[in-house]
DNA sequence: CTCACAGTTGTGACCGTGCACATGCGAGCA
DNA sequence: TGCTCGCATGTGCACGGTCACAACTGTGAG
């Protein structure tokens, strides 16, 4: 009873077709779930296949179609929880949506490592890019280059157009502004992120908003670079003066490093000095303070990104809700100002 | 002097072919590096293809070559430092080597997700397959599924085989329980990281053979998940009885949640109590007190685990040196014991 | 002068799948 | 009966590379 297998190479199409006495075709209309496929037919295949152990050759579909089925994600920062993160979701999502993901890791921020990983990509004939980046130089690449596959930016500048994800990160980052104005503070300091992040400028943006709506005089924002070194840096700069009372970091590790410098000062967090993070990393509710930040609902920012990308995919345009609205978390970094 | 451009699909072999004047094996052949192509003929196709925008079709390639020339990482808690960091590594690690990366994450440990991930790497006809997840399970489904690609995992334990890279975890660990045994620590816990993770049981061994070898009585480690989370519960649970001067805990995320549930205990970290941490996060400085922890280079494990596994797959034996040994990093949260 | 041989290039088949088109067959209908 | 029509299936080629093999050229040895 031992069915006659290739010997060398993996089955293929045309081996379960012989041993279910079908032709090739009719395999894969079962394999593409084919509407008239008789289903004793169907059945009878699916068995054969199950026997052979076979599975579709992905180059050959991806030849044959002219669509490999693969995004590509180009990240930076890839090891710090935002971003590995939404890199986690969007995978996660894509897989469900039966595309592959391949990830292109910037080495550096320069031009010539932008135009590597993208390259990479593009051998990889993705037919989408999801950027996970310093964006502004990775687009001037992408323009420079002439490659013309659909990206999608993970976050919104607030108005909507085709590539950015609407997570309002501004909405998030007046939350954050507001819960300080709301405790009393006047004198606030916004610790933002490399200004050519996009996620990073809508922070400032939401932050500027607030200010300017309440009223409340503020100055330039300190452009970072998303690590607990550069807070912890930028804050024994700051508190030299200590002309502030409160300070919004555009992200939870660089908020972590702020309160260290804060705490080396002999500052009490938050009795002389609030502060507020962003992304909720999982660690935040076990700093010392437990950190006020920002939290993001990842994997929904993952499911949205793909469901854009793939829109300008033409494929299905399935449900497309509206924003996603980040969530401010109080914990105990915040409190009124002392004097 | 516009060059013909084929319409709507990508240029291929061909049309480079004949705009250079030559058969499309002599474009294979300098797309290969073929030894025997005359200079002139070489520079004359490399300059249609620069005209042409000419970039090779992967799948076709993979087709034709019955080789992907992609590698599978199968990973889980991907948003965590060291996971990402790994798969960062090797990601740019495989790049170098011409090999592109697919990563699919694990949506829950149990063996429908495992399988349901490895399918999809299998899918991708990946060659190869690195594991930074619950491997004693995922090896399990491995067998069971009689997969036969050749797979490495991150951590060994100890003896080297063909699937384990040489990085020293145990040494890791024996590092930092000789530092608090050396410090006057008798009373040492070991907070561990789950128990089908083999570096966790790598820790664990290291922390178990350095106390053994100094004659210092051990009780059973505690099995945790990696989380600040599970570290701050299991501390406060811990910190009830209170018979114990140090922890090691097995990465740096669980330590944190210590150090938290220890003051709100009202202990003073170190003078109460001394942590050691595993990873060296870059939030780790930043703590409070900051972290003394074990450092692994990452960069260096990725590139590791890929030389490992194109042995593996046939390729160049290339220099191999021997292990991968972490670096104790002493900074504020040990001390003498206080007693 | 002839032959072996290395260097360089060309020809045609093949990899596994999907698509366009053709075919056979039975039902419904005038 | 003859025609159309829809279902179920088959035939052959295209996708863009690589591989095996053949062919042509020039050179040096016998």
């Amino acid at each position: 009873m031992t069915v006659e297998l290739p010997k060398g190479r993996a089955p293929s199409i045309r081996d379960v077709a012989r041993l279910s006495g079908v032709s090739h075709q009719t395999v894969s209309r079962v394999l593409n779930n084919h509407p008239s496929i008789k289903a004793s037919t169907k059945a009878r295949v699916l068995q054969v296949m199950e026997e052979l152990q076979y599975r579709p050759n992905r180059a050959a579909r991806a030849l044959s179609r002219g669509r490999s089925r693969t995004i590509g994600i180009l990240s930076a920062s890839s090891d710090q929880y935002g971003p590995a993160s939404s890199i986690a979701a969007i995978q996660n999502a894509a897989r469900e949506a039966g595309y592959y993901v391949n990830t292109a890791n910037l080495a550096s921020g320069d031009r010539a490592s932008i135009e590597e990983a993208l390259n990479h990509l593009m051998l990889q004939a993705v037919e989408g890019i999801v950027v996970i980046a310093p964006q502004v130089r990775v687009f001037d690449v992408l323009a420079q280059l002439s490659i013309d596959v659909p990206y999608v930016t993970l976050q919104s500048t607030g108005r909507l157009d085709d590539h950015a994800l609407s997570v309002d990160q501004i909405a998030g980052a007046r939350l954050a502004t507001r819960h300080l104005i709301d405790l009393g503070h006047r004198n606030i300091y916004h610790l933002a992120g490399p200004q050519d992040w996009i996620e990073a400028e809508a922070r400032m943006r939401g932050f500027l908003d607030e200010m300017g709506a309440r009223d409340v005089p503020t100055t330039a924002p300190i452009l970072g670079d998303w690590t607990a070194d550069f807070g912890y840096h930028a804050g024994r700069e700051l508190l030299r003066v200590r002309d502030f009372t409160a300070i919004f970091s555009s992200n939870d590790q660089m908020a972590l490093g702020l309160i260290h410098a804060a705490r080396e000062a002999g500052l009490d967090v938050p009795g002389d000095l609030s502060v507020v993070g962003f992304d909720d990393i999982p660690e935040a509710a076990h700093f010392w303070p437990p950190l006020t930040t920002v939290r993001q609902d990842f994997p929904e920012l993952g499911r949205r990104c793909i469901a854009l990308l793939l829109r300008s995919l033409g494929g299905e345009a399935e449900g497309y809700p509206g924003t996603i609205v980040p969530e401010l978390i109080v914990r105990a970094s915040t409190a009124p100002p002392s004097f």
